[in-house]
DNA sequence: CGTATACTTGATCAATGTCAACAAGGGTGG
DNA sequence: CCACCCTTGTTGACATTGATCAAGTATACG
């Protein structure tokens, strides 16, 4: 719970709702504000498939994530398991409404999380402008990823969908490099299937079909090789 | 441009992300700060279908409805239109990155809107904490609309998806009244395809397939009244 | 090494997209 | 006020594709 810890999520990789072109991209926390947070934080350490909060239970706490994987989802009526989303390091999450957790998260892998009492950030916000400018620059950011995935969710074919999967778990690796061309995919093939809103079995043969198209190479069960990056990007762009 | 239009955006009808259950559920704005808004705004009645600002246009403003209903939509390389999202009196809009405009926004009937620079807004949230937690629980609700809808779309029946959006837009008439009954569509049934990520035939033949069941009545083109909201409440949530 | 879990592959069926023709509605001008 | 036209919406036939049910294979973990 020392300090240093914050530098994970001291610059967020956003630009904000209401930022200027000239502007740069990104808002990163003061030395001073990450003490403020390190104050009210809680670092914890989950191993694998470690629940982290239910759905509806009393949301005390937003988590940040230092290191590893989590996902959120809710279990539907029907049985099925829709993925809201997957949370790498620097992300928050513990979306609440009414005071109770709009989903259900868990540790992919062994994760180290921080742990903000609601409470404590709230009275933090209300002292910090500019903290707070961070924090909506983030949840901004976060929109417009959901929304540019709803239009990927549009797509009707499983290929092009798992195309696009690979591509966003990609660029999660490092937004940056260009060339990665080998991307981890630490969860399940259910996963990926709960969260494109495909089959688990589309999921199987919609990675048989990329690979048999020369574009991904899947090389055990948790990573993807990219094979044919400008073909793959093709397929993504056939929107 | 006078103070009293701002009543319209005063309250948002959102919990935020980092409140707790005890506490209320919208954040006003002061009077004040109604004026502070308003003295940024430019007042704008456009027709019906007029295009209010193109995608990839340089994002100069942000707006928010007054009156009316604006849809905003990217044309995909397909040639379909995928329709992001429908805006009413409240909303607000004009999500950007990098100094352009996300999508492209449309009015659906004839529309009064705010209109208020990027610049000076930044300016006003840079010296308001309180506006400026109003935007982030404004951005926050829509961030939870934006995953709730996500969920839904990954239903596949094209009736269960209709009944989804009849209610939604049922909401929005008055969120209080739950016997709203006469529910306007203002949009056409190609925006509610795009929207609900459908071909247009399949929208028609799911409304055709609610009139059968007895859900929904579709009267004209432009009203769906609510035959059995019991029914259509337990088809939308068969999820 | 054995068992449970995760994944793959196959066959069938239901549902939506697509192409096409047709009907209805709204607005305009005579 | 009516007729016309253009846009929007409806209905039908067919093909495509993913969900489902079922069986079999690979992998991870104790």
């Amino acid at each position: 719970m020392s300090a240093p810890v914050w530098r994970h999520v001291a610059s967020f990789n956003a630009t904000p709702f209401l930022r200027s072109a000239a502007e740069a991209a990104t808002v990163p926390f003061t030395t001073q504000q990450r003490e403020a947070l390190a104050s009210i934080a809680t670092r914890v350490r989950l191993p694998s498939r470690k629940v982290i909060y239910r759905e509806d239970s009393a949301a005390n706490w937003i988590f940040a994530v230092a290191e590893g994987v989590v996902k959120t989802y809710r279990d539907l009526p029907s049985g099925k398991r829709s993925v809201s989303a997957f949370l790498f390091a620097r992300d928050l999450f513990g979306l609440s409404e009414h005071g109770r957790y709009l989903n259900t998260a868990q540790a992919i892998t062994q994760v180290t999380l921080y742990r903000l009492p609601v409470a404590d950030l709230m009275t933090l916000l209300k002292h910090d402008g500019e903290m707070q400018l961070a924090f909506l620059v983030k949840v901004t950011y976060e929109l417009r990823e959901s929304q540019r995935r709803a239009i990927l969710l549009n797509r009707r074919d499983a290929p092009g969908r798992l195309a696009m999967f690979v591509q966003r778990m990609r660029d999660h690796v490092d937004r940056s490099a260009k060339r990665v061309q080998s991307v981890p995919l630490p969860m399940s093939r259910s996963d990926i299937a709960g969260f494109l809103g495909l089959s688990l079995e589309s999921v199987s043969r919609a990675a048989a079909e990329l690979e048999r198209r020369g574009l991904v190479k899947f090389e055990g069960r948790h990573l993807a090789r990219i094979a044919d990056p400008d073909g793959l990007a093709a397929l993504v762009a056939a929107v």
